[in-house]
RNA sequence: GCGGGUGUGGCGGAAUUGGCAGACGCGCCAGACUUAGGAUCUGGUGUUUUCUAACGUGCAGGUUCAAGUCCUGUCACCCGCACCA
């Protein structure tokens, strides 16, 4: 009989979706397992031969886990608000309504075609009104717990999306998506403060295990750095205050730079002599782009403010204050002390400037260069920090600020508030009512969700305003506090809020009453395993832990991380070694490869292909030898024999193949797990036979990586009931082991001769047997044994002279 | 510039605490079965070679009986951040 994948799979595929056996149960006494991966966005282009990297992965850990008894929740949806289906629609002139369903379905037929184990009875559509509801809900909870606010402030603008960017969007200076050109505007925004969260989002990163380069990134995204903040009088009479992580080189600081949008400009207008100048150098640093004022960063560029200036209060001394654009607002306190003696930046500036420069840390040439380096160096130049270390004269200093109420230690991060309002058609509405006498009121509970109104027309304006603003029956609307009229707020939420809970209401996706009983949450939170991309962890993966740390803040979620781990998987490449892209010509469309060759050959071949976590290219040669593998399982039947129990030459085997697919599952290392199953093929197939035990302890092993083929085998030969309802195999550590091995025999670290042995050889013996192999007793001819080596079970090595 | 990572056959990639480098697969070579082979099966396949060995994990050193693995230096590439005070 010939292996019909085809046929096979489709079979399967309706049995698993007529059975239910992958759902979830609400048996809250069973032990649980919740693995998740990253919904998809369902874009028109379809499945793309990545997804099914990462899923198969966790379908792998779900199907082990089921077998190992589990109740397992692997959960699938789709985070379908944003802007490419919204671009598309207005293209395509059909409503982005039309195209997510149609999206979806396609997403979803793809899905199936894989014989992925997710329970389809909690799928979830975050542009689902009775979802979306949800997540208005929170956003009023950030609202009423003042983390939600709206600020006119300098935003990221796309030129092409005509539309508002959060920090974590702006890549290199352009749009994350279309990498247009990302201008600063100045617009009134809704913004949630994950600052306020900054430390916690921090510090717990210590209590899960995530993988490393993801626990490193969001630290560094996050950015803790420790110093004080110091007030500088100034002739104006106001104080300028700065941060600084360098406190101990106070006495160093020979002026002051403030940021071109620093509101003392226009606070000290009248006293600036210089003004039209300094307004000059305002509108030139607004006008350049994030990108163009990266790109020139080298050159610095300034103006001194005339007729202002600041005391260095640790000396008394008056020092200018300058403007420049290498001081950004949006950091510390938009102004610095500068020590150009110890600071590149300040230096480079000083010296265009001509300004002087102090060494007050002893060890560099502050003539040639900022002595940046000195942790080790001695303090001079510097009053009473004067042969101090670096570190001594840290804490002096703060503890003096303090004691003269000039300043004191300050903790700033680099992680700014989220940036909340977009200007596009295709998200959730922001359910506030902006009422001219009672200011932004929350739309009461009873009366989300907030729903999207269906309009002809949802192009973006050129104003930069919502398209919802053009629509007055829905704009206008009463104040739910005082009864007058008011106007709807027509921003709406960035494509992240759905994503930043839809964990949480997989655990109880139907209820009509909250976003998740607490019931569900208690007993399938936190998620046991999260695998998604890279390419999230400063976005998706920090919001969602934001959002989730605020839910139990007050007191609605009861774990304080919604992740227990997370992984993250490699990108998979086109042939040639680059990203795959349409205009690269070198986009694999998973349909045509189920087609030619199966669902299974491609899971196995996804997961064969190289480390997990690593970028692989794609090879059209390579996956035929999964086809080839799997050819090789089923054409077994012909060699199965009604025989009971491992043959004993192969016990060994098959202890050893449990253990291995076992643990590199464990441990993400699908590809030597495969490795070990074809090792133990080929072995077994050169026996000519197979007996049930041998064939069924194989069809388990390989069900999560391939588990049409293997259901089908199961069945035809009889083994009971459907495979997916069995136990994964134990093993046997004693088993394991070898009796007899191959040890190397080395002169001096060289191999010389190979012998079999017991394994629990001792080492005279082994030594004494070693001596005895004509090839040894040749080499140890006249030459003084200096050393003798015994690594058991691997090798000897005599050491002559 | 800062942070993280990677360099191993023709290719994708394997190698517990240092212990036979190249598992497994692709490709390639030879043979078998075949009207046929882009099917299947069997064997071979790091390089050089005087057929005995020598060399071999980006490069140069070092530690060690023994180094892909540890140490020092160096080069290349990839990813993230980037005037963060």
């Amino acid at each position: 009989m010939k292996y019909d994948f085809k046929a096979i799979e489709k079979k399967w595929q309706d049995i698993w979706e007529k059975t239910k056996v992958f759902e979830a149960k609400d048996d809250y006494s069973l032990p649980k397992y919740y693995a998740l991966v990253e919904f998809p966005y369902p874009s028109s282009q379809g499945l793309h031969v990545g997804h099914p990297r990462s899923y198969t992965a966790l379908d792998i850990i779900s199907r082990k886990r089921r077998l190992e008894g589990y109740n397992v929740l692997y959960p699938m949806g789709w985070d379908a608000f944003g802007l490419p289906t919204e671009n598309y629609a207005i293209k395509n002139r059909i409503h982005p309504e039309i195209v997510t369903k149609q999206n979806i379905a396609n997403f979803k037929r793809q899905l199936k075609s894989l014989g992925f184990s997710f329970d389809w009875s909690r799928e979830i559509d975050t542009t689902d009104p009775e979802y979306y509801k949800w997540t208005q809900w929170i956003f009023l909870k950030l609202f009423e717990k003042g983390l939600a606010y709206k600020k006119e402030m300098a935003v990221n603008w796309c030129t092409s999306c005509k539309c508002v960017l959060a920090n974590e969007e702006v890549v290199n200076g352009v749009c994350e998506r279309c990498s247009s050109e990302v201008v600063r505007k100045n617009k009134s925004q809704w913004m949630l403060k994950i600052t306020e969260y900054a430390e916690k989002l921090l510090n717990d990163l210590d209590n899960v295990d995530y993988i490393e380069r993801v626990k490193t990134q969001q630290r560094n995204w996050i950015g803790r750095s420790v110093g004080a903040q110091i007030n500088f009088k100034t002739t104006a009479g106001d104080d300028l205050v700065v941060f600084t992580t360098r406190p101990d080189t106070l006495f160093g600081a020979t002026y002051m730079v403030i940021a071109p949008e620093h509101p003392y400009i226009e606070k000290w207008s009248s006293l600036i002599e210089n003004i039209s100048e300094i307004r000059e150098y305002q509108a030139q640093a607004a006008r350049k782009s994030d990108f163009e004022r990266t790109e020139i960063a080298k050159d610095k560029t300034g103006v001194c403010i005339k007729g202002v200036s600041a005391i260095n209060p640790a000396n008394g001394k008056e020092i200018p204050i300058f403007i420049s654009d290498y001081v950004l607002i949006s950091y510390g306190t938009g102004a610095i002390m500068a020590v150009p003696g110890h600071d590149t930046r300040d230096w480079e500036f000083a010296k265009k400037f001509g300004l002087p420069i102090i060494e007050v840390v002893s060890g560099g040439d502050v003539s040639k260069e900022a002595y940046t380096d000195c942790e080790n160096g001695i303090m001079v130049n510097s009053g009473f920090l004067n042969g101090l270390t670096v570190e001594e004269a840290k804490a002096k200093i703060i503890e003096w600020l303090a004691e003269n109420n000039i300043g004191q230690k300050k903790v700033n991060y680099k992680l700014r508030d989220w940036v909340f309002s977009r200007q596009r058609y295709w998200g959730e509405p922001i359910p506030i009512v902006i009422c001219d006498k009672c200011g932004f009121v929350p739309v009461p509970e009873s009366e989300l969700p907030v729903k999207l109104p269906m309009v002809e027309s949802y192009e973006p304006t050129e104003t930069g305003e919502s398209p919802l603003a053009k629509i007055e029956s829905w704009v206008n609307t009463t104040c739910p506090k005082c009864g007058c009229p008011a106007k709807r707020e027509t921003d709406t939420m960035p494509q992240w809020a759905g994503s930043s809970w839809y964990f949480l209401r997989f655990c109880d996706p139907h209820n009509k009453d909250e976003f998740a009983s607490k019931k569900a949450l208690e007993y399938w939170m936190p998620v046991d395993w999260y695998n998604g991309g890279m390419e999230h962890t400063t976005l998706h993966l920090l919001y969602s832990r934001f959002w989730h740390k605020f839910l139990y803040a007050i007191g609605l979620v009861t774990t304080p991380e919604p992740y227990a781990k997370r992984t993250s998987h490699g990108m998979i490449l086109g042939e040639n070694g680059e990203k795959m892209s349409k205009s690269r010509g070198n986009v694999v469309n998973p349909d045509e490869v189920v087609e030619e060759y199966g669902a299974d050959t491609m899971r196995l071949y996804e997961m064969f292909i190289g480390d997990f976590e690593k970028a692989a290219p794609w090879s059209t040669t390579s996956i035929k030898g999964c086809k080839r593998f799997l050819d090789r399982i089923w054409a077994l039947q012909e060699n199965l024999v009604d025989e009971a129990g491992y043959r004993a030459e192969f016990e060994g085997a098959v202890h050893r193949t449990i253990k291995k697919v076992s643990e590199d599952i464990e441990e993400l290392k699908f590809n030597t797990a495969i490795a070990a199953m074809m090792e133990f093929v080929n072995e077994i197939s050169a026996s000519g036979k197979i007996t049930k035990d041998e064939y069924r302890t194989l069809l388990l092993l390989l069900n999560p990586f391939a588990p049409h083929i293997t259901e089908e085998i199961w069945q035809l030969q009889n083994f009971g009931g459907m495979l997916n309802q069995a136990s994964w195999p134990a093993y046997d550590e004693e088993k394991c082991k070898v009796q007899e091995v191959e040890i190397v025999v080395q002169i001096n670290g060289k191999i010389k001769a190979k012998m079999m042995v017991d394994v629990n050889i001792d080492k005279d013996s082994v030594i004494k047997l070693a001596k005895q192999e004509p090839k040894i007793q040749a080499e140890l001819d006249n030459k003084q044994v200096v050393k003798e080596i015994y690594v058991p079970g691997k090798l000897v090595n005599i050491v002559v002279r």
